[in-house]
DNA sequence: TGAACAATTTAACAAATGTTCATATATTTG
DNA sequence: CAAATATATGAACATTTGTTAAATTGTTCA
């Protein structure tokens, strides 16, 4: 598929959908949520290998949500967190240089 | 394929590579050199539907082309640009909504 | 109930990065 | 060599990042 033969593509969006994305915590927030249906902000904390603190993960996480990338329910004293437009985990395949 | 199984990714470099391609204009630029082959800064400035002035557009690949993801060769008055790393191509189909 | 604790969010700020407009540096051609 | 064209660089301005501290929300149990 050529790529000029996409569907119309809003650029400002998807630019600003890359930018939340783009990050190293946040690829990393992605990948462990990829696999997990949810996950709390403490758990994220112990199991990145980034040692974010935890308010460095809340914000991470409230900047996703803030553009939809994910969702979060409150469960008790925890919140829990969770991807909501799948097709941002496609950038994990896609970037890979065997890909080209 | 899942996420978890994926060859290690270096996040840091996959964060820093979105980070770059995440602009509209610049995403306006893969999108027309997919297609082309090479382009020169001023037809680019003249195609593009994004005003840009030259100078900002050469910023533009400059940046690129510093994080490897285009490649220049100068001919004559003109320098041209082309995609180096072709993968990064995939972006616009797997952020699609559609392929969630 | 309410004091103590636990999980998450918000606020405030300095440091680092990114964006953009104006200007400068080639390079070609008459 | 000078004028015109093509591209690159500089510097002000805006945004993002990460830190520490304080606020909010919910739970436990004496």
């Amino acid at each position: 598929m050529k790529v000029a033969e996409l569907p119309d593509i809003a650029l400002e969006d998807m630019a600003q959908t890359l930018k939340v994305i783009a990050h190293p915590v946040r690829l990393e927030i992605l990948l462990h949520l990829a696999d997990s249906t949810k996950i709390d902000v403490t758990t994220l904390c112990d199991k990145l290998s980034c040692g974010c603190e935890a308010s460095m993960m809340s914000h991470h996480l409230t900047k996703m949500k803030a553009h939809g990338i994910l969702t979060s329910v409150k469960e008790g004293k925890q919140v829990y967190y969770q991807v909501a437009r799948k097709e941002v985990l496609n950038l994990f395949q896609c970037m890979l240089k065997s890909n080209a």
